[in-house]
DNA sequence: TAGATTGTTAATCGATTAACAATC
DNA sequence: TAGATTGTTAATCGATTAACAATC
C-alpha cells in the first residue's frame, strides 16, 4: 500500500509536528506541513488519507493528535532497540550517535569477530558475534544494523536473519537482498556520493 | 533528464561490472546487469539509452568499454575531493572511511568550531572552520560533507555555500533544502530506521 | 450564513515494462 | 541462414496533482 517515499515524508510531517509542538501551537493545515516537508497539500492529504487520518473540514489537524497518530505508525510508542554487527569504523559511530537516545532507539549490543573489539562493560557492550544468537532470542530483538567489510556482509546477513532478525540497515558497501520474509534496506556512502557528484555536474552544465 | 533512481542504479551496473572485470569477463548481456541490480533488462537498456550508451545487437556490452562510460558519468575518471564540517561521533568515521580512497574520493579536510579538535597535522588534517572559505578556494574543491548537530545545520550550510561548494551531503538530522544553483542530498539515520520499522511491522501483520 | 479547508475523485504526469522490428 | 539480443516505441502502471463537493 505505503511505498518507501510515503512513510519518508510520514518521518518528515512528524518531526515538523514535534518542532510545533514545542511551540505550543495546537492546530495545523495540510498547507503549513506541505511547507516544512517540501510537498503539495495534496500530497500531505492524500498521505494522510492512507492512513485513515483525517482532519477538520474547517480548523485542520490538532497536532496532538496528528502526531500521536503518526508516532503510532512510524513505531515510535516503545523503544526499539537493535543490534549492531561490525564495529569498525563506522559501526562505533553508529554504536554512540547520541540521536538515537533521542528518539526511542536504542542500539543494544555490537558484536564483532576481532576480540580485540570486545567490550562485554561497555554502554553499549561489544560482544563475541558467536553470541549473537543467544541475545538476540533472550531480548527478543528483531532489528539489527549491519557495518562490516564488503567481503563479510553476505555471509553475516545469513548468521543475522538465522538469529531471529526481520529488519536489517545495511551500511556495507555492497547491496543486500532481502529474502522472503525479511526487510533489507540499503545506505551506500559511495554510490550517495556519486549520486551528488552526477547531479553538480549536470547542473554545472545546465540541465 | 536522468532522475536519482536512475543514476544509483548506474551505480550498481558499474559495481556489478567491476566484479565482473576482475573474472576477466569480456561481454555482458542485459539482462546479466539487470539480475546483478535486481532490475529488468528493459530497464538496463533504456538507462542505457538515456545516455546514448550502445552495445552490439547480438553480442552484448563489451564489459571494458561499458565501465569506461559509466565512470565517466559517474565523475570517477578525476579524483572527487570533499571537505567534512564537523568532527564529531559521525564525522570522524566519514573521515576515515576506508571505502573512500578505494573509490576515488578523497576527504581534503575536517572543519570544526572546537578547538579541542583541531588537529592540522592529521590524514586528513582537521582545521578551524573560519579556514573553510580559504581551504576551499585554494584547492578548487566544490563538494562537502556535513555532519554536525541539528541546531547547527542550517548556518553551516549558509558558510559552506557561501564558500563556494555547489554540492553537500548533510548528515545532520534535519532535512536541509538546497538554494538555486546547489544540490544538497540529505541521509537522516532516524528517517532510515523508522522506515525500515514500519515496513518490518507491516510485513508482519501480512501486508 | 459566508468562508475556508478537508477528503476524495478524476486528470495528469512520469517511470517502468512489454513487445518487436532491426541487425549482428 | 537461423538465432539471439539490442534499441526503441507503445502500453501499462503507479504516484502526484488538480479540482471541487462536502462540511465545519
Amino acid at each position: 500500500m505505503a511505498n518507501r517515499s510515503c512513510i519518508i515524508r510520514l518521518s518528515r510531517y512528524k518531526n515538523a509536528l514535534n518542532r510545533l509542538k514545542t511551540l505550543n501551537f495546537v492546530r495545523v493545515f495540510s498547507d503549513n506541513l506541505a511547507d516544512a516537508a517540501g510537498v503539495t497539500a495534496a500530497q500531505v492529504r492524500k498521505d494522510f488519507s492512507l492512513f485513515g487520518i483525517t482532519g477538520n473540514r474547517r480548523g485542520g489537524y490538532k497536532v496532538d493528535e496528528l502526531a500521536d497518530q503518526l508516532n503510532k505508525i512510524l513505531g515510535k510508542e516503545q523503544l526499539q532497540e537493535f543490534v549492531l554487527i561490525g564495529v569498525g569504523n563506522m559501526g562505533r559511530a553508529l554504536l554512540h550517535y547520541p540521536g538515537f537516545e533521542r528518539s526511542g532507539i536504542s542500539i543494544a549490543a555490537g558484536f564483532e569477530i576481532d576480540p580485540v573489539k570486545y567490550n562485554p562493560d561497555g554502554k553499549p557492550p561489544v560482544l563475541p558475534l558467536e553470541n549473537l544468537a543467544e541475545f538476540v532470542k533472550s531480548r527478543n530483538i528483531t532489528l539489527a544494523i549491519i557495518a562490516v567489510p564488503d567481503y563479510a556482509a553476505q555471509q553475516v546477513l545469513g548468521l543475522v536473519l538465522a538469529a531471529g532478525i526481520k529488519g536489517v540497515l545495511n551500511f556495507a558497501p555492497i547491496c543486500l537482498k532481502a529474502p522472503n520474509g525479511s526487510i533489507v534496506n540499503n545506505i551506500n556512502l559511495e554510490t550517495e556520493l556519486e549520486n551528488l557528484i552526477y547531479f553538480v555536474n549536470a547542473h554545472e552544465n545546465g540541465n
